[in-house]
DNA sequence: TAGTGGTCTAGACCACTGA
DNA sequence: CAGTGGTCTAGACCACTAG
């Protein structure tokens, strides 16, 4: 990596450091290797800490990077293909499915997702909680909401305790038939139990996953499903090996 | 909105700043409503304006705001439902789908769109270029791949201009049975001709998707298509079909 | 031209990690 | 403990929009 002086353009300073720091990380460094601090990367390129991290704070998002308080900047592994839409006819908690159940509560829904449930005001709705771990890393923080009347049999008895009681929720959740279900991505911010599930700041951007699951003609179950934006690429359909970050820049003329 | 002093607690001025600005945009204002500038709002919060404009950034990033340069900020109003799974069997371009095509060239591949087009390295692709409206806002710039061996009747005869050209391309691609597709969806930034597509500034937050249409047993075309993560919601599954018919007609008259 | 958000600087201190 | 990234300040100037 240069010493290069920036050329007084009118492109941002942190916009063309983030295109000479992409080049750096493609031809001079390996996955996993540590950068300089930022310190010295700004005295470098000759400017200030505060832009300089601007040019990271970039990368970080596209994925490339990934900053640790108290240890460094290292160069990120390419993205996670994390499979979310294949299990279209499935319960979650079906099978093998990476994911894990954490604790179950029984309360009344927030209200947007209430409005969401068509439930009536103040009926009780379950919220099991659940964690999806890939390659040994937390990847997702799911709130799955499930209204009583989708599981009238289950009994507070079955199993008072957080994750056994939020696997008795589940198994009872498939006895229903599953008409479809029908999911929406947003961007979002980690909130505190989020970001600290997925072993990140509060503020980190996620992907947020919603999900409907149709049963009987009405949603019978809605999950909120939170994913890390920097290491994941979420794949719909059968496979996700696709290896594209950027659209090249080219123009017609 | 209140003058209120912010607490001493270990959490970071700007999340905390952030929490009481989501509350006051709920109770406080309406869609369209412009805010005090930030210069004023750090002076009523009592912190710099930098630390001021991490909350806004978190806010906007979140969707609920909209910042433009030289007019102000507004309370933005909820996020578009842009269906992205529903034409699950249908190349682009069939019927009404909201893309306007704009150009198309003809050049070789980058390599990254050369390893999943699985094409030989120096075959020549179609690369179209269209742009997605809804509710008369761009909401997406895509590029669209298309292997020459994929539309192989096509002569340069048939359309050599831009748009025109473009639609030829498509039409042509038609005539293939399209086996299925699959698509993956991530966080990136916008690069200048995407950015400058989307009425946003470079690295502006997109959702990148990235989807393979596949027949006779390869990948027959590759789209990149960029979403405008600030004011869309992409949805997959049936009932994509959501309107949010929020009219964004609240201006005074 | 006045007012807005966008960029940039040169400091300071804090929270966290690992040796 | 020393070193890292995270937060915060108080300025300055620039690019853009609209009256």
């Amino acid at each position: 990596m240069g010493t290069t002086q920036l050329e007084s353009v009118s492109e941002p300073k942190y916009w063309h450091l983030r295109t000479v720091l992409t080049e750096a990380l493609e031809s001079e460094f390996t996955v996993g290797e540590i950068l300089p601090n930022e310190r010295d990367l700004a005295a470098r390129f000759g400017v200030a800490r505060a832009t300089l991290r601007q040019a990271l704070e970039q990368l970080e998002l596209e994925g490339r990077l990934q900053r640790r308080r108290g240890v460094g900047t290292t160069v990120a592994p390419p993205r996670m293909g994390v499979a979310v839409g294949t299990e279209q006819h499935a319960w979650p908690g079906t099978g093998e499915d990476a994911w894990q159940a954490v604790d179950c509560t029984l309360a009344e829904a927030p209200a947007a997702v209430a409005e969401a449930l068509e439930t009536e005001r103040a009926e009780p709705v379950h919220t099991v909680r659940r964690t999806r771990m890939t390659h040994g890393q937390p990847v997702a923080a799911e709130l799955l909401y499930i209204p009583q009347s989708s599981v009238p049999e289950l009994t507070a008895i079955d199993a008072p305790h957080g994750a056994a009681r939020a696997r008795a929720v589940l198994r009872e959740l498939q006895r229903l038939e599953l008409e479809g279900n029908e999911s929406a991505v947003e961007l979002g911010s980690a909130h505190a139990d989020d970001a600290k599930e997925l072993d990140r700041l509060p503020g980190a951007p996620v992907l947020v996953v919603t999900t409907r699951f149709l049963a009987a003609g009405r949603t019978a179950a809605l999950s909120v499903a939170t994913y890390r934006a920097d290491t994941c690429r979420l794949t719909f359909g059968d496979s996700g090996n696709v290896e594209i970050h950027q659209a090249p820049e080219q123009r017609a003329s």
